[in-house]
Formats: structure tokens, C-alpha cells, sequence
DNA sequence: TTGAAAGCGCTAACAT
DNA sequence: ATGTTAGCGCTTTCAA
């Protein structure tokens, strides 16, 4: 750890620090420096493992090389993997990725922004609780590189990337009416997101409009703090004293996880008695479970990959040219499997 | 984000930048600086929403209040949990946790250590590829603060946080064990990972050593990089022409999923046919999976929680005193499901 | 009690 | 072609 500094070699070799800076920065032919003055300071660089401390470099030139992202929770396998790709496409980059988690709260979600900013980050991936308008157009109008990802706010015109949750939604519920479900209930956090209104709106487009046997939404709101318990509390109501629906739709990866076990500790069986789908797939489990769960599946790894493209060009971080378009709705995926009826 | 700098308290108010800086650090008492200066400085930061920058104060004082992760990927459920608590542990210390994932490649967490140093993370969590030696050594002798998590090189002297992975295994085969099972097969991945290898131990030592019908270890190692389809190609060759072992032990989550994805695939019953177990579940879904794994349950929040205390014991960021144990083996759970015929 | 000034390590405008 | 110098914003020693 005995470190070598810019003045070192500029000692050692009988050159100027800003040579030293200008060459390893790779501007010393614009500025003119003798190639073998070159030669000699790379050299010298490399033998010595030269590093250029990293907070120094981040003071003086107001750029740090780190993409700030901040999201829900990081133990939830969804942002995990949403994180992954993030990371790895960073990496790929030379960009290093500082990770908060919100919690769902606004407030702490405020303080990690003002918290990264000051870390200098260089650009910021959010995926909001969709209560903070306020740092958010303060970021816009400060022109600070931001991707919001998985949520968006409606109505600020901001770079996002989000998947089609309206037509996801829409699709794996028209798919139960079609297998004659006719009571569908729709199971989600108790919660103002955009994502989830949008599936909202999917399930009763397809739920009000369908053709022939038009019927009425039936919905649950769960507590996100103590959902485990809250799902199999209000799914019993459905059940006890006697089943009085024909499938539950829900909108979230452990919604559904918790819906199942509740439903099976209600000696429910599914899906002879009732069936379900999910919105988002349980770490690549939803198709051991039994039995095997109808879901739509995320792009997740292109979701973090879009993200970080977009940041970088919005950064103007990469040689490419400008894209196009920054707001980006990814097309989801339906697999049906067993739990819907077939 | 118009900001506000430490120099212009000091001008606003009229006094030095120094008495600033001190008074904003809690060092306005010991530095006999008077009350009502205090007060009006403290007044005005806090009206002006002053926060101090942060790359500044790392290069100033060599400190960063930043911990650095490196674990080999945070899309994996496990070490995405782990991520969380350290997360969370060390927030509520007001430590902010930079994370990369080494990819089990020891040339890459070689790298990103160096990076990290770089940025002057103040203390290091590992969950190391154990195949870099030399770093862990290097960090050892200039006492940088380091604790191992999940794994550990047994030859070195560090701090670490791990669980009983032999005394997990030997428990959960013995089970198999006991219910009759006689030709157990242990499958792992291809690696010298000191906790597989220790569940390995606690495997053979179980099967080696059952009172009344000690039998041959029987091992699979797959490749991880290619493991989906090699667990599937391995298994089969145990199936097929004809099933001739009563039991699986997967010493890692994802190759239990994919170990049952295989034998559904192939029509063998689980636990009919053969038995199986896991070490570590999956996302809090095992139970749901048909059959329901029995697995080694790792206390996951614990192991965080831990490593983070432990490392900021070794930081001196505390105010308690310096812990006795910095070497931790946490005890596993044992849960009895289906998929081992009881 | 308070302030001047040096320094953390690097970058970049400006001279030479 | 190369070097001087002034920052980046904060901490901290030392002097007043």
C-alpha cells in the first residue's frame, strides 16, 4: 500500500506534475509532449502501479466515475437482479455503482439523493417511491443525468424505463376469462404507483370489457409492511365460509408467493378450485412451484442495461451519438403454466 | 443545488473558515470557541441546508464513511440478502456501502479491491473467490479493516463470518440417513471454496461413518459457469437407463432448483422415486416448491449484521468497546420438509 | 478565542 | 514542448 503520487513520478523523472497528469490522461499528444518524455512517464506509471487517487481526481475534475442507484430494497430478488445488470453494464463501462435502498420511503429516498449528489455521483438510476416530486424535478432542473426505472412519474417528462405493465396485466387476465374465470380478484400493495395502477387498469379494462360476460373488478389492498400476513388474511375472506371466486390476479412476484401459500394452507387447491397468475417471476422459481405459476415475466436485465445506456448518453459518457428515445417501455412476456387452468 | 460552502458561512458570518469547520465537527467546545458563535453558525448552516462536500472531506481526512462489498454477484438471492442487511446495518451507522461483484473470478476481485482502496473506503466486507491470497494478505499487513463473510481462507488469520457448513450437511444427510437412504449423491459446484469443501467433510463424514451402513461418497461437480445444464446433464446419468441412487444432496440453492427442474424434467418422483435436500433456500419459496425442499436454512441477516459490526469495531468507529470474537461461525437451521420423504 | 495557511492529490488554464 | 500556478472544498496545525 506504500502509494506512488503524481509528484513522485514527476520527481523521479524530472518532469512537471502536469505532464505527468497530461500523459496519463492520455492528452499528451494534443498537448504536445515528446513522445519519448511519454514513453518514459507510462512507463514509469505502469512499473509502479501507479493509481490516481480517486477522490482527488473526483475533486478537482467534479466527476467521479459512479452511477448512484437507489431503489426500493436490494434483498428483494426483483431490484437484485435489476441491480446486476446495472452493475455489470457499468462495469463494463469503468463506471462504479453505489447502491442505497429507499425502503419505500420518501423521505429516506430524499436523503439518499441529496446523500449521492454530494457524493458527487455522476448520474442517478431511481426507482422512485413516486412520492418525491420534488427532488426529482429539482434534478431535472438542475440537468442532472437521471434514469428513473420500474416507476415513473406520469406526469414529469423525464428519461424512463419502465415495462408494460398495463398490457401484461391486461393480457394474463383476458387469458383467465377465456378459460371461462369469471370472479377475478386482484391482489396488490395498498400503494399510489404508477406500475401498479397501470396493471390495475389492464385487469379491469380486461375484467369490464370482456366481451359476452362483461363483470365486476374485485379488489384487495394489501399493507406492504406486513403483507405476508395481510394477503393470507383478506385471500381467506375469499375462501371462508366457502370459495366465492374463480381466480386471484397478482401484481407483484411475492404477493403471489405469499397468495400461494395461503391459499394452500386453506386447503385450496389451485387451480382446480381457483386459479392465479403473477405479475413478475419469483427467482426463476415460479415454474417449480406447485403448481407451476402463470406469470409475465420482466426483461429485467434489459431494463438495468437500458438504464445505464441512457445514463451514460444523457452523461455523455459514451463516444456513440445521441439516442433517441429516453423513454422506454419494454415489452413484457406471458408464460402460461399450470396455476391458471392450463 | 445552488450550494452552499464551508467559505461562505465564514464570510457571511464573519469568521473563519477554521472556526466554521470546527464548530460544524462538535470540536467548537474542546476548541473554546464562544457559545453565541457557535450558535450562529450552527444557525446559518442549517438554514442554508450546508452539508459539507463529501469527496472534499474523504481526501482532507483520509476517511470516507463508506464500506466497501465485493461479493461474486448480487443478482444471486443469497448475496443479495446479505447485501441488504450489511446495508441496512450500516446506514443506521451512517456508512454508505459502494458493492461489486467479483463474478467468482479472482483476477476481477483482485481489481476491484485495488479499486476500492482507491477510493478510500474505510473498511472492507469480502465474500471472496479465496483464490486471492495475495490481497487478503496485503490488507492484513497494513491492518486495513477487513472482515471475510460467507467464506474464509482457513490458512489466514483474518476476521470472518461464516456458518457451519460441515455441521449443516452432516446433519441433513444423516437425516437422509436415518430415513433408509443409502446411495446419497452430493453435488456442488466445481471449486475450492473452504465451505464447500466443509460441506463435502460433513457429508462424507456422515456417510462414511453411519453406524450399521457406512457407505462410498458418491460426488457431482458441476461447471459454474454452465451449471443449468450441466447439473441436468449429470443427474440424468444417474436416471438414466435406469435410477440407481436413493438421494441428492445439492450443497447450494441454484443447483437444488435446477437439480429438481432436471429429475421433473426426467419423471423422476421427488420424493417417491429419490430424496433430496438443499443447503440454503431459495427466496423463501422452497416451501412452496413441489415437492417442498428440505433444506439448511443460513442466517443470513445475521451474518450482515455481524460482519458489519465487526468491521466497524475494527474501524474504531464504535463507541462501545473492541469486541472479543471477530471469528464467527453461525449456526445453520434444519428444516424438515417433503422432498426427503419426510 | 479566533484566524492564516498549509496540505490532501489531482486537473487545467495560462505562461513560457 | 514543458512548467507554473491556481484551484477543487475541507481539515487541522500553529500562531496570534
Amino acid at each position: 500500500m506504500k502509494k506512488v503520487y503524481l509528484k513522485d513520478i514527476a520527481e523521479q523523472l524530472n518532469v512537471s506534475k502536469t505532464a505527468v497528469s497530461l500523459v496519463l490522461n492520455n492528452k499528451g499528444d494534443e498537448n504536445k509532449i515528446s513522445q519519448e518524455t511519454q514513453k518514459r512517464i507510462i512507463k514509469f506509471a505502469k512499473d509502479h502501479n501507479y493509481v490516481p487517487n480517486h477522490l482527488a481526481r473526483g475533486l478537482s475534475r467534479g466527476k467521479t466515475e459512479t452511477i448512484g442507484l437507489i431503489i426500493p430494497n436490494i434483498s428483494d430478488t426483483f431490484y437484485a437482479k435489476i441491480a446486476g445488470s446495472i452493475e455489470a453494464r457499468a462495469a463494463q463501462e469503468g463506471f462504479t455503482v453505489v447502491f442505497s435502498s429507499s425502503n419505500e420511503s420518501p423521505k429516506k429516498e430524499s436523503s439518499l439523493i441529496g446523500d449521492m449528489l454530494n457524493r458527487q455521483v455522476d448520474g442517478l438510476i431511481v426507482a422512485s417511491t413516486q412520492k418525491n416530486q420534488k427532488d426529482i424535478k429539482m434534478l431535472m432542473k438542475n440537468n442532472f443525468p437521471l434514469v428513473l426505472i420500474d416507476r415513473n412519474y406520469p406526469d414529469l417528462d423525464t428519461n424512463f424505463v419502465v415495462v408494460d405493465n398495463y398490457g401484461g396485466m391486461n393480457k394474463a387476465t383476458k387469458h383467465l376469462l377465456s378459460k371461462g374465470k369469471k370472479r377475478i380478484v386482484f391482489v396488490a400493495i395498498n400503494s399510489d404507483l404508477e406500475a401498479l395502477k397501470q396493471r390495475y387498469l389492464g385487469y379491469r379494462d380486461a375484467v369490464e370489457k370482456f366481451e359476452g360476460n362483461p363483470n365486476e373488478p374485485i379488489e384487495i389492498y394489501v399493507d406492504y409492511n406486513n403483507y405476508e400476513a395481510d394477503v393470507k388474511k383478506k385471500i381467506k375472506e375469499f375462501v371462508e365460509p366457502k370459495l366465492n371466486v374463480d381466480a386471484f390476479v397478482f401484481s407483484t412476484h411475492y404477493l403471489a408467493r405469499e397468495g400461494l401459500r395461503a391459499l394452500k394452507g386453506l386447503n385450496v387447491k389451485v387451480p382446480e378450485e381457483v386459479a392465479m397468475v403473477s405479475f413478475s417471476d419469483l427467482s426463476a422459481a415460479f415454474d417449480l412451484v406447485e403448481p407451476p405459476i402463470t406469470s409475465v415475466l420482466q426483461p429485467v436485465e434489459e431494463m438495468g442495461n437500458m438504464a445505464v445506456d441512457i445514463l451514460l448518453d444523457e452523461m455523455g459518457a459514451t463516444k456513440v451519438k445521441t439516442m433517441n428515445d429516453k423513454k422506454r417501455i419494454l415489452e413484457v412476456e406471458f408464460i402460461v403454466r399450470k396455476s391458471c387452468g392450463s
